[in-house]
DNA sequence: TTGCAATATAGATTATTATCTATATTGAAT
DNA sequence: ATTCAATATAGATAATAATCTATATTGCAA
């Protein structure tokens, strides 16, 4: 016959009771931390201490004093509770593996990247929900001001906001054009030349613009701005209908369509630049979070970097 | 508002049951073990999964598989029992003597021979500690008071405290010289007549003081006295010295250098006194205080009176 | 399709646990 | 001696835990 345990430890109440009681040195005052009565805390130590088989206090010059078996059974049940304790964190980590939210904010240009990224990962973790907020680099930093995000994917991360920084990929800007283009003919081509040429812009706030900008800048120069565009895609197509050059990232060429188009061999080009993934310092990140980001760094740059190696426009 | 653990951890005979589930890998086989019925076990299985609020366990072609929380919750019940385990081990060794302590508290002159008690309970009890504090009159009553220790020996015991008393010892005091000494050539000497000679008195709070007080008193007299010392050591040498005489307890005269004293024989001592054991009648003695209680009830007389007369100066 | 073994669910019963109100007991202070 | 605070004990109640019998469900083998 199996024995009932606490037939001979007591049960959980009343070891929640005896450690009340310890703690606080007296029967009444345990009891009113309980919310209970007097007699109740009196009666469940005194069925404990019939259940152990020992007394566990006694009373010297009417004070509490705990007798050495006493002492040893409040030792045993703050390790239970530890142990319950213990669990209740595990299992919470455990829960939160099975629900819960990955929140990225990305600029533009990045969403042709990161479900390879993500991918993978919800593979391993198929119960939880991905939120993608797609952007431009003003927008997503001013989700980063806001902390709504998990990550925030830029190519020319802020300087101004205190965040943790993981440089992971390179993200080449080059300079296209249609293959029937003057320029398209040339072997070399001088920053100078497509500069003259009819330019299609990035709109303000877009990290390529940024990019741009610098550069010219750089070398006193300005672009020939004929059109400001807010899509990659839109700048693709415009640059395949003749109705200019411009420059982008090497990613957006990886994906969709890129009939007759060409990558120029302009002197100061590629513009070298990278992906950041950014998070808060401030804010203690989640377990998803964490699992993303050690994901990213143990697989993330061979996943893409596979993906980029196929370009016909490299 | 105190929550009740049981209720979101399970009781402890589910997790009883829930070990014997996974010991067994099936229901029906761990209801068998336990001499229950089939149904009992899924019950109290299905109730352990409601309070965690987790699956525990699934079927994967017939087999049944505990889940991940599953496993971790036995993990937890096999500590929880583990602690429990070791308490009973504690226990049964405190009950048994495996461990725990003595407390005694001694006034100074007890010192030389309550090793020879505790020698022979030792090697009855090897694995007992001792703790031995040795002070004057003073101290002791007041640990006593506090319910340090368990045992407390004193040649003049309080009499304004409540508690049980031992005289287990009698514990003379004789009056010494020098054997140069003008005294010492005498073959009976009066209690005034010794009053008269420079004396080496113990310090306030001492019980030899307390002694040699109130015999004084009784007779009206009062020592001359040269010299306050706090250690029965040092009176010794000092009268061997020729600094004066004193009335000291047989019991010092037994341990150590005697070398050049004699005993005085005054007519009115030596002072009938005795060694008692106190303990508290307001606390339990424990399991270890009451074997040592009855070791010296049973042996101790013995003991010490074979080591009394074996003294020179009888 | 039937039979069988393993398990889950429904419903009922008994025992135990947890708690309360009322009152007695104890010990110290005044 | 009386009062007060702290605790223990007696008796009662409600809720919960533990267990059982009966039956339904599931999945596999013959």
């Amino acid at each position: 016959m199996q024995s009932r345990l606490h037939a001979h430890v007591g049960t959980m109440r009343q070891l929640e009771i005896l450690l009340a009681v310890h703690d606080k040195g007296s029967i009444n005052e345990a009891a009113k931390s309980l919310f209970l009565t007097q007699p109740t805390v009196s009666i469940q130590m005194r069925k404990l201490s019939d259940a152990i088989g020992e007394p566990l206090y006694q009373y010297v010059n009417r004070r509490l004093v705990f007798t050495e078996v006493g002492l040893e059974l409040v030792k045993t049940a703050v390790e239970v509770l530890d142990s319950f304790s213990r669990l209740d964190m595990t299992l919470g980590n455990l829960r939160e593996f099975k629900s819960g939210t990955l929140r990225l904010a990305v600029v533009t240009t990045s969403k042709y990247f990161i479900p390879h990224l993500l991918g993978p990962f919800c593979e391993q973790f198929p119960d939880i929900d991905i939120q993608l907020t797609i952007g431009n680099r003003e927008q997503t930093i001013e989700r980063m001001k806001q902390g709504i995000d998990d990550f925030y994917v830029f190519s020319h991360p802020p300087r101004d906001i205190e965040a943790h920084s993981l440089e992971f990929l390179e993200n080449p800007l080059v300079a296209i054009a249609h293959q029937d283009h003057p320029l398209a003919k040339q072997s070399t081509i001088s920053l100078a030349q497509l500069c003259e040429a009819p330019f299609l812009m990035r709109e303000k706030g877009s990290g390529t613009r940024y990019a741009i900008e610098s550069l010219l800048k750089q070398h006193k120069l300005q672009a020939n701005i004929k059109m400001t565009i807010e899509s990659n895609e839109a700048i693709k197509h415009s640059v395949m209908s003749k109705l200019g050059i411009s420059i982008i990232s090497a990613h957006t060429l990886t994906y969709g369509g890129q009939s007759g188009l060409v990558r120029l061999p302009v002197n100061e080009l590629p513009i070298d630049s990278h992906w950041f993934f950014m998070w808060s310092s401030s804010k203690r990140p989640t377990l998803i979070a964490s699992a993303f980001l050690e994901h990213i760094e143990t697989n993330g740059r061979e996943l893409l970097q596979n993906e980029l190696d196929k370009s016909a426009l490299v």
